[in-house]
DNA sequence: CCCTGATTCGC
DNA sequence: GCGAATCAGG
C-alpha cells in the first residue's frame, strides 16, 4: 500500500478527530500504527494541537517537552527477552459468531463466571430489536425507562469515544456493547477497554447490569 | 499485560 | 519517503 492522496487525507482526518494511530491503521488497512505514526510525523502533524484549533477532543497525553538534561548516555546491554506464553483457549467460551445479531443478546457471552452477588443481573441488551411489525421506524434502544438516567447520561457521553470496533475486530478485552441497527451499516461494537471481567466498557457495563432495587418496581 | 505516541535508521 | 524495531510512558 502506498500513500495516495486519498489515504493521506483520511489519515489527517482521523488524526485530527483524535482518533489513535492504531485506529487510523485499521481504518486504512494494509499499514501498521508505526507506519501511520511516522507518516504523520513526515507530515508534520504529530502535535494534535492545530495552530488556532480547537483543543484536541481526546485525552491525548501532552507531550510538554521539558529542556531535556544532558544526563548520561544509556549505558544500556541487557536484553529482554519477551517469554512466549501460549494460550490453550481452556474455558468453553462462548464465541461471537456469524449468527443472526437480531436477537442474540451480547450479554450471554462468556458470562459465565462470577456474576457476583445477587445484587446484578443483565438487562435486556440493546442489540434485540424488539419483535415487532416492521414498518416502524422505532429505535428500540434499551427502555429508557428501566434505566438510570445517570448511566445513560454516562454511556452517550463515552459512545463518541468509542472505538466503532467491527465483529471481527472485537477482542477478549474490547467491550462488546453494540450500537445501531445490526442491518445498517453505521452498526458497530462499543470497543472501549473493558471492565475486570465483564464483558464492556465501565459505562456499558452500567447500563447492562442493574443493581436489583432499581429494577425491582418497574411498572408496566 | 494492553495500549499510546516518538524516534531511529536501514532500505 | 517509508515503516519495523525500538523506546518511553499510562
Amino acid at each position: 500500500m502506498s500513500w495516495t492522496d486519498e489515504r493521506v487525507e483520511l489519515l489527517k482526518k482521523m488524526w485530527a478527530e483524535g482518533q489513535s494511530a492504531s485506529q487510523i491503521a485499521k481504518e486504512l488497512g494494509g499499514v501498521t500504527r508505526n507506519a501511520v505514526i511516522g507518516k504523520v510525523h513526515r507530515l508534520g502533524l504529530s502535535n494534535r494541537t492545530g495552530p488556532g484549533g480547537a483543543p484536541g477532543p481526546v485525552p491525548a497525553q501532552a507531550p510538554a517537552a521539558p529542556p531535556a538534561a544532558p544526563a548520561a548516555p544509556p549505558a544500556k546491554e541487557a536484553k529482554i527477552i519477551k517469554e512466549t506464553k501460549g494460550r490453550p483457549a481452556p474455558q468453553p467460551e462462548a464465541e461471537l459468531e456469524d449468527d443472526a445479531p437480531t436477537k442474540r443478546a451480547p450479554v450471554d457471552i462468556d458470562m459465565d463466571e462470577d456474576m457476583d452477588e445477587a445484587e446484578t443481573r443483565p438487562v435486556p441488551s440493546p442489540a434485540r430489536k424488539a419483535i415487532v411489525p416492521a414498518g416502524q421506524p422505532l429505535p428500540p434502544q434499551p427502555s429508557a425507562n428501566e434505566i438510570s438516567p445517570e448511566a445513560l447520561a454516562k454511556v452517550s457521553e463515552i459512545e463518541k469515544k468509542a472505538k466503532r470496533l467491527t465483529l471481527m475486530e472485537l477482542t477478549e478485552r474490547t467491550c462488546k456493547w453494540p450500537v445501531g441497527d445490526p442491518a445498517t451499516p453505521d452498526f458497530w461494537f462499543c470497543g472501549l477497554p473493558v471492565q475486570q471481567g465483564k464483558p464492556y466498557c465501565e459505562a456499558h457495563v452500567g447500563v447492562a447490569f442493574q443493581p436489583m432495587s432499581s429494577r425491582r418496581d418497574r411498572r408496566r
